[in-house]
DNA sequence: TTGTAGGCGTTATCAG
DNA sequence: CTGATAACGCCTACAA
């Protein structure tokens, strides 16, 4: 028996149209489910299409109608910190959830923080996607904002720079953090730090500032503020730093769970329990607030829902209907057992 | 000022052509890097393809040329199990980054275990990418194994069924499970129990063949087998069955690193010192390993370099080079703290 | 070295 | 309701 595959051309319209018995005009019709075609055509047709099985073929679909039915699902980040904050498993998931039933497909594009590849560049605005959703930006890269000018384009949270024309689904990342924050003064801690994410996104300043006008409000010191980059490694590392520098720290605010975690590990280790000697707020809710050592209090983004609005503001853009600009959806504290 | 946005139809080789006042064809030429065109020619058609920020259509292009440069990531997992787990991560981090020289792009289809949606099997067949990339793969697919017949497909550990014909990277899963148990064994362990991955995977049986061989090689009672799914949840619910059924059992050898974490969790609950009362050995060595609340001693596989191999291979076949069909990886111990 | 012409598989516009 | 007949943007013999 031969190793060899065969691999036949697939069928094309036209010979779907000769098996039929008709010309290709209406096989296309019966493909496009056009209702103006009769019973019987429709009949023959069908039974073609499945007898020989058939397939539209997408170039030739796109570069007909240019529509390519592709969203891109653009990326700024390392392929690392992508897959290790189960924050954005969550926003995809909400994505490929109302995906799925559509007809559009998604294709992935992992740029670099500092900016998309020339590659990448090239492909998006190639043609080969009629949308792009893009989760996650940081300030440098211009290519994304200017992108809204070839194509619809949704972002995951606020985008930085000019903001007019952009469409984009967050949260009141300053009034959550301001929330989250407010919950330890509540609780009567005083020596709140915080430690923040990156400072090079609108979700990374909002938050610290959150942090910093609830200390205001209430007339704490607003000194213990560490920079992370949302990385489970840089919290931990900021909380040795603030533990360094306040040993008397009752209590920490952390602008992500999968820092916080790395946060809860280091105060483990120096013996701090949790909460009683230093209480810990997160942020997100994502998997990582409740897979670690300690469950962890935190503020609650919905997440999933996020993703699954960017999805559908971006299928109305692509169908031509006016949509809001900005979605700015609810967050909570959700209570567990570190603060 | 107007929110609309201007949106006008990018540029074709016809006007970059008549830009530069040749024909299509030389146009063409240049953009494709041919030799045979003359420098003074070339500058100028170079210039108009700078000046209108000429992208070559790729819908045109693979129309005409039969060539889509895309290739499809097919997974056939949920979206939370596919970025939950590190492993995933790491493999495609190594296929990303040998693709990212190349000319293809990346496209990403989350199937489902039990198989790919219609939709899915749609976009694979209808000429859409010129080959295929399987990560994981569950018995039950057919679908994915008849791929091949269609295009070049590799797969990121042997994909059962059938296997004559197809191509794939992997371990050598019993030899390596039975590595890591063996370890325990020579700690001088007795009651060694293990928890296995999804039953329906070759990693998850394999791992679990490798276990039970160097059990019974050393002679010892193999009862203590758990059935997992490769999820930290069922990493925690086998370690309490285990310990349920078995209070005096001195170590586990668990298929993979976030299963272990969840191992290592119930273990600690249960007040079991790790390693001195259970000593743990986990399987991947991925970042699930060093991330936990205990250092794991583990049986590293090159997740990373799979990847890579794994988009060698397939752009090889890309190219119409022979390739050996399979690729078995080196796998080694890794000791840390849990055993 | 360069241009001409035909074709890739579909959709869309018109007649009939 | 159905069938020609142009596009769509690019590649590739083939001819000049």
């Amino acid at each position: 028996m031969s190793t060899e595959q065969s691999r036949r051309t697939p069928p094309t319209l036209e010979e779907v149209a000769a098996a039929a018995g008709v010309s290709r005009s209406t096989v296309s019709r019966v493909v496009n489910g056009s209702s103006r075609v009769s019973p019987e055509v429709l009949a023959s047709v069908t039974a073609a299409i499945d007898d020989l099985r058939y397939i539209p073929n997408r170039a030739a679909r796109s570069l007909a109608n240019r529509q390519t039915m592709a969203i891109a699902l653009v990326v700024p980040e390392e392929t690392t910190r992508f897959f290790g904050d189960p924050y954005f498993a969550s926003i995809v998931h909400g994505i490929t959830r109302v995906l799925e039933p559509s007809d559009y497909v998604l294709t992935l594009q992992l740029a670099s923080p500092s900016g998309p590849s020339e590659k990448t560049v090239r492909y998006l605005l190639g043609g080969n996607v009629d949308g792009a959703l893009v989760v996650s930006h940081h300030s440098g890269d211009e290519f994304l904002s200017r992108l809204s000018n070839s194509m619809p384009v949704v972002f995951g949270g606020r985008p930085l720079g000019n903001q007019r024309d952009r469409y984009f689904v967050d949260v009141d990342n300053v009034a959550a953090a301001a929330m989250g924050t407010r919950y330890l003064i509540d609780l009567g801690r005083t020596r709140i730090a915080s430690i923040s994410g990156a400072p090079d996104m609108p979700a990374g300043i909002d938050r610290a500032d959150g942090w910093l006008r609830s200390m205001k409000e209430a007339g704490l010191a607003t000194d213990l503020l560490a920079h992370g980059d949302f990385s489970m490694a840089s919290g931990a590392r900021c909380m040795r730093e603030l533990l360094d520098r306040a040993p008397d720290l009752d209590a920490v605010f952390v602008a992500s769970d999968l820092m916080a975690a790395g946060a809860v590990s280091v105060l483990r280790e120096r013996r701090r329990t949790i909460p009683a000697d230093v209480a810990v707020v997160g942020f997100d809710d994502s998997p990582a607030a409740t897979s670690g050592e300690v469950e962890l209090t935190t503020v609650h983004q919905p997440s999933v829902e996020m993703g699954e609005a960017m999805a559908h503001m971006l299928l109305g853009l692509l169908r031509g209907e006016e949509q809001e600009r900005v979605n700015i959806m609810q967050t909570r504290m959700v209570v567990r057992a570190s603060a």
